[in-house]
DNA sequence: TGATGGGCTGAACATTCGTATGGTGACCGA
DNA sequence: TCGGTCACCATACGAATGTTCAGCCCATCA
């Protein structure tokens, strides 16, 4: 996952995952028959995995919880990344994780601002532009000196994001949750 | 251009190319040499064309021009997929624009709001931002059901970005130009 | 009219890649 | 102990790719 997201899946090799894995080329072939089959795997396992930490941080409210942020920091970077390339290389799965995000986004504002505005072009922005960050988050650790996804980028970038962006978008309840929560982060160190 | 930005340069070939310009392999070959240094003229070409617009439209102040906002989304579209791609490909002269956008934004902020705020990280998430929407353009696309690069697409975004982003960072002048230029062309229709 | 030179072509080459195949040794149940 | 399954490896093969090169076409000019 690390070399499909750091040089896109056709840029990588077989022979270069069996390297990095210290194994043969032929046991990667051996377990994953194909390098699209691979791939899907990695696929598989990255959407399974966001589901759960929506589940566990949005749903059941524990996005202001210190021990969900840092688990989420220690395991999500190599995920986070492997996604950004995923939009950009056009895997499927991707593609349908966009399209849920943007639609679990519309409804929230629907249900916040009942006027005529363009719901959906809207949280489809909102969407494009979390996710830029995260798409571009190599560019982003450079022009902050700071890795995005070292603890200190991310409660600047988090910030920076809360400032950036109308309070009312991001539901006034996550809102505050997700400020709490990161300076909780911050008042650690 | 158009098939890197499709593909990717490493998914591109020297035979795809001379395809799609109905040319021969050889040809590609005579007239830049290699692989690398045809991505580097797609590159500078991009730059200077960018640096271009961005005078003639934000420092000569032509943003609410029909004629220029006419002209720039009948050429922009291209080498807009292609900056892109070239920020997730590891292009060292998108890098380059990519820092150079950041700083700019960043003398801006600076310039309205004199606090202690955190100028650069407001600076590069909002660079982020809004090149994310560039590099999932596709996404974007396919969520709002309308092509990004279409007149249409683009008043809906621009409307929605207006929207989403606190308008004291866009800078109050271009965020009223912006405004502006979006309703003229949204009432020509 | 014949020579020249640059734009352009098609074939060829070495390399690299994904994939297929045969084989080895460790482990496990009968 | 035996047979078989499974993880694993080394090798090989066909296809594709970047690049090289010898030569062709044709406009230009003396």
């Amino acid at each position: 996952m690390a070399l499909f997201a750091e040089q896109g899946v056709k840029a990588t090799t077989i022979r270069g995952i069996a390297e990095a894995a210290k194994v043969s080329p032929g046991l990667v072939q051996h377990h994953f028959g194909t390098k699209e089959a691979l791939r899907q795997a990695c696929d598989e396992y990255v959407l399974s995995y966001l589901r759960e930490q929506v589940t566990v941080g949005v749903t059941d409210h524990n996005l202001d919880k210190p021990e969900f942020i840092e688990n989420v920091h220690r395991t999500a970077p190599p995920l986070m990344k492997y996604l950004g390339r995923a939009l950009v290389d056009g895997s499927p799965a991707a593609a349908a994780m966009f399209d849920e995000l943007v639609s679990m986004t519309e409804e929230h504002l629907a249900d916040d601002d009942r006027s005529e505005a363009d719901h959906r072009a809207r949280a489809t922005v909102l969407t494009a532009m979390k996710l830029g960050i995260t798409v571009l988050h190599e560019h982003v650790s450079r022009a902050l000196g700071t890795d995005l996804y070292a603890p200190q980028g991310a409660v600047r970038v988090g910030k920076a994001q809360l400032d950036l962006i109308r309070p009312e978008f991001l539901g006034r309840e996550l809102f505050d949750q997700a400020r709490t929560g990161l300076e909780k982060v911050e008042g650690q160190r």
